[in-house]
DNA sequence: GTTTAGGGTTCG
């Protein structure tokens, strides 16, 4: 039983059972007895399924333990949990990130990526029959900003139980058949909405409209906390009430919410997802639910009820129109007692002159000033009287969509300050005038909402706003040097071109004016680039087939050894073989020694070259890294079938030193087989054991990408091809050593330095090439990349680095 | 197992 889901409405059951006992994250140690223990936490980060090629699967997460008992240390632990087989399938599947977990039957490893993520260092592996995550699924982000801490929800594990217990069955009523003074369950579409506001007694209040294949239009009123509100976005939204009252008002029925009442939201578009919006802290969901959500959702969607273009962008708002606007708030100032100031934008451009607002600095939350190109994108929103209540709530960043918004052609006063901008110029204002009618008012929108998700796609085109624009002198340093104006030479550059192309100096701007298959020289200065983790700028290249990844994860690899090892039965070595055992190296010397089987190639053997090449099986990723000190070269193998295999290919085939080597998965056919090592041959190499074993060596390359910038123009660059003679060392290197990896900072930082404005960078002499993808053939984008340019002048910034 | 409200544009 590998995944247990505990959720809403069944009567005792399974619930974690109760001979387990809980131990706090921080106090995990590889010493620790396991035995009947379990951790629970909040899933901060899931990583996706990663298939092996043994017909296994390993999956990565890491947990944040939300209330550390009293015994345990303050801060919130995290920790990296490894699944692997069916309980990593199931995981997948059920789990998201922000449930919480209960994890038993796993076991304590060292975590090899501690330096690196900071987190425990230790990780749980969880495989086989005993071990099981017990899981609470919980809603998606709440949205109201006043919405309790997640601690207030966390203990509701112990309450709730399995799904795979008989939950009560909840009949729903077709809203043509409410009958007045009933309790009733009923599914309906939201054809309007209103946000909720306070009412005069305890509670606040919203209401809304709903309909449903029966065609009666039923208007909901909801009296409670302000975060058990109904989380409706926009019309369309469907809606599962459990335990309202009917009632009959104006000769109509009406629903309100009666004792015990809860309510669900789920997206109203067909396909879309089901994962309900609310704050219940248990709710059940079956496939009943999802059918019935999925046939309101195709219903809805002939009878139009959701308006055509459910929210405008900045880019098409019409004067007088009343609009819906999701956006992202950048600021904002209070304008007096009834009117405040937000500055939106939503990565569109309005084609009319916007209304220009001015308030003090001190007042403003946020930046309160932007670049020209970020200036010219925000629209200032004046919000009045019951809002601005709301609007005190608001963060910069946050992302909101606002309903009933009114765009007011020509000349609006401001209260308070008056726009700088004359009354006759044609603008747009916009007010969010105060009452609730039509719905009018602000939403947060939670990050993972689809409307967010493309929002952001459209910000992404625009460059971050540093305001490198703003700053006079900064400008002044960039524009200063104009490079169509040097003589060559006659600025000191970092880097040199060593090609031997005859072509002159151009500018970014003539750069990205020309077709592509040219080569340019340019003399420009660093802006920024990508990734600023090192680790990410490392790949992995297949020449053959030409793709390239991600260097696997130690996190991931580590599993792979302990998957290997525990599979490994009983095994014959090939004939070639001789086998033997080596010490596992241990770091406590009082624990008793674990001995490693390994195989070695007789012929080697009788060379007197044992300790050239070595099978070995059985050995963590932590031992092999340290056997590797002693032995030239080292092939982790396992047991399959009785036979020797070869780890999965995510795992290094082979280790030589700090150094270790992958296969690419695609094109090899691996295998164990013997080194045929010629004679002549001194030493026995990566490539040697590569052809030998199958496997189609992948190369460590660099990738990243650089923003270039000149008086005309900035230009995005690859570095790759040439990336190891531009920083002179070999990416191999970087993978395997330190000093490879402070030349690459070193590097950046003196191109790039953190601190000051981009004019005071150092220019650049580069050759560059200009290309387009071969399989890129409908973007029609061209790319450009950086070749025959090595850096000079690293270490500019050592210079000084001699206090006495 | 109580109360609240009961949609329908705009002062700025």
């Amino acid at each position: 039983m590998p995944v247990c889901v505990f959720s809403e409405g069944a009567g005792p059951g399974a619930q974690v059972p109760a001979h387990l006992t809980r131990i706090p994250i921080a106090l995990i140690t590889t010493s620790t007895d396991c035995s009947n223990k379990t951790v629970k936490g909040k899933v901060v980060k899931k990583c996706p399924l990663v298939s092996l090629a043994s017909d296994n699967v390993i999956l990565k997460t890491v947990i944040q333990e939300e209330d550390s008992p009293p015994n345990s240390s303050s801060q919130s632990p995290s920790i990296n949990v490894i699944l692997f087989g069916a309980l990593a399938k199931d995981f997948n599947q059920t789990v998201n990130q922000g449930d919480v977990v209960v994890a038993s039957g796993f076991t304590v490893g060292k975590s090899p990526t501690v330096h690196k993520d900071k987190l425990h260092p230790c990780n749980l592996l969880l495989s086989g029959d005993d071990a099981c995550i017990y899981v609470t699924l919980l809603p998606p982000p709440l949205l109201d900003p006043r919405s309790p801490p997640a601690a207030k929800r966390s203990s509701a594990l112990s309450a709730e139980v399995s799904r795979a217990t008989k939950a009560p069955k909840y009949t729903y009523v077709r809203l043509g058949d409410l009958k007045p003074g009933t309790v009733v369950n009923v599914y309906g579409v939201v054809v309007f909405f209103k946000q909720p506001f306070k009412s005069r007694g305890t509670d606040f209040c919203s209401s809304l409209k709903i309909t449903d294949q029966s065609n009666q239009k039923i208007g909901c009123t909801i009296f409670c906390q302000l975060e058990d509100h109904p989380k409706i976005f926009q019309i369309g939204d469907i809606i599962r009430f459990h335990r309202v009252k009917t009632q009959s008002f104006n000769n109509s029925i009406t629903l309100v919410t009666s004792f015990g009442f809860s309510v669900l939201v789920f997206d109203g578009a067909e396909g879309g997802s089901m994962e309900p919006r609310t704050s219940s802290r248990s709710f059940h969901i079956d496939q009943e639910d999802r059918q019935t959500v999925e046939e309101l959702r195709s219903w809805a969607a002939k009878q139009a009820l959701v308006p055509p273009v459910p929210t405008i962008p900045l880019s098409a708002v019409s004067p007088k129109a009343y609009f819906d606007l999701t956006c992202q708030l950048l600021a904002k100032a209070p304008i007096d007692t009834t009117c405040t100031l937000l500055r939106v934008w939503d990565g569109t451009r309005c084609p009319h002159t916007l209304l220009n607002v001015i308030v003090e600095r001190n007042v403003t939350e946020g930046p309160t000033s932007f670049s020209q190109e970020r200036e010219s994108l925000i629209a200032n929103i004046l919000v009045y009287d019951n809002h601005t209540e709301f609007a005190r709530q608001l963060k910069p960043g946050d992302f909101l969509r606002i309903y009933n918004l009114r765009a007011i052609p020509g000349s609006s006063k401001v209260p308070g300050l008056t726009s700088s901008q004359s009354e006759e110029v044609d603008h747009l204002a916009f007010h969010l005038h105060g009452g609730t009618a039509y719905g009018r008012g602000i939403r947060v929108l939670p990050e993972n909402s689809p409307a967010v998700q493309e929002l952001k796609r459209v910000m992404e085109a625009f460059p971050e706003d540093d305001k490198d624009e703003l700053n006079d002198s900064e400008m002044l340093d960039i524009w200063s040097t104009p490079p169509e104006f040097l003589e060559a030479g006659a600025v000191e550059c970092s880097t040199e071109r060593s090609c031997g192309h005859d072509t002159q100096l151009v500018t970014l701007s003539e750069v990205k004016r020309s077709d592509p298959g040219r080569v340019h020289h340019v003399r420009v200065q660093l802006r920024s680039y990508e990734p600023r983790r090192l680790h990410q700028a490392l790949k992995l290249y297949c020449s053959k087939c030409t793709s390239m990844q991600d260097v696997p994860d130690d996190e991931l690899v580590a599993g792979l050894f302990s998957e290997a090892f525990k599979d490994s039965g009983p095994c014959s070595p090939p004939p070639w073989a001789v086998s033997g055992r080596v010490n596992a190296p241990g770091d406590s010397p009082g624990s008793p020694k674990r001995t490693l089987s390994v195989h070695m190639s007789t012929q080697l053997m009788s060379e007197d070259k044992s300790k050239e090449l070595i099978f070995l099986m059985g050995s963590t990723l932590e031992e092999t890294r340290r056997l590797a000190a002693g032995y030239r070269n080292i092939v982790p193998v396992m047991s399959s079938a009785g036979h020797l295999a070869l780890l999965d290919l995510l795992a290094p085939f082979l280790f030589r030193g700090r150094k270790t080597y992958y296969g690419c998965k695609r094109c090899s056919e691996a295998a164990v087989r013997e080194p045929s090592c010629a004679e002549g041959v001194e030493m026995i190499d990566e490539k040697i054991i590569a052809q030998a074993l199958g496997v189609q060596l992948l190369q460590f390359v660099l990738l990243m990408n650089l923003q270039l910038q000149d008086a005309t123009d900035t230009l995005d660059v690859f570095l790759w091809r040439d990336a190891e003679a531009f920083f002179g060392v070999l990416a191999e290197d970087v993978a395997a050593n330190q000093e490879a990896q402070n030349i690459i900072h070193q590097t950046m930082d003196s191109l790039c330095p953190a601190e000051g404005s981009t004019g005071g960078h150092p220019w650049m002499d580069l050759c560059l090439t200009a290309y387009r993808a071969e399989d890129d053939e409908e973007q029609n984008q061209t790319y450009y990349q950086i070749c025959h340019s090595t850096v000079t002048k690293p270490f500019s910034a050592q210079s000084n680095a001699n206090p006495a």
